[in-house]
DNA sequence: CCCTGATTCGC
DNA sequence: GCGAATCAGG
């Protein structure tokens, strides 16, 4: 596949609305990201985000403030999920409002406000735990193809968790995915 | 390990 | 011009 006006213009659209390379390339198909990459920069697209660190340093080497606050996850797992009659329900744990990549945003650098605290609404049979809540052209051979949300939606997304190379579902959702049906009216 | 973009360089 | 391979980072 050539680079064809039309889908110059799509890169374009698509790099300036900050999805990524790969995204992109998805989108595109038949090209791979490197080949988007490539072409952004010849087209000299690039723009968004990234702030050259090269011919004159900066002036200000930051005024130390080295604080690395680390994020500790817990992955304290309810003993046992109970989840048998949870069918793909519209599962929304996503708290940030949009684009938590920060792709298009300017550098952002390291500025977090350590917000550490987590309000947790005992959750507990409702929703899944760390859903990476991907795209349809971000998943690849080993995530979670577990459906969230409205298929018909345009925020639907897939639970994105790794699963193991053989299932097409992270652990927790094979668990629900593949119940022994107690009992079921027929096998039909 | 997953991902990101940046660069190089043979084609 | 193209993009795989590689590099450098998160």
């Amino acid at each position: 596949m050539g680079w064809t006006d039309e889908r110059v213009d799509l890169l374009i659209k698509l790099w300036s609305e900050g999805l990524s390379a790969s995204q992109i390339a998805g989108q595109l198909g038949g090209v791979t990201r490197n080949a988007v990459i490539g072409k952004v920069h010849r087209l000299k697209l690039e723009g968004r985000a990234k702030a050259h660190v090269s011919a004159q340093e900066q002036a200000q080497p930051k005024v130390a403030v080295a604080a690395e606050v680390e994020t500790v996850v817990e992955m304290e797992m309810p003993a046992r999920i109970v989840a048998m009659q949870s069918a793909p329900r519209i599962m929304r744990s996503v708290g940030g409002g949009g684009g938590s990549h920060g792709a298009t945003a300017l550098k952002m650098e390291e500025e977090m406000d350590a917000v550490a605290e987590q309000p947790r609404p005992l959750v507990s049979a409702e929703v899944v735990p760390i859903s990476r809540n991907l795209t349809l052209v971000q998943l690849n051979e080993r995530t979670c193809k577990w459906p969230l949300g409205d298929p018909l939606s345009p925020d639907f997304r897939f639970c994105g968790n790794h699963s193991n190379d053989a299932s097409p579902y992270c652990l927790y959702h094979a668990k629900i995915a593949f119940q022994p049906v107690s009992e079921r009216r027929r096998v039909r």
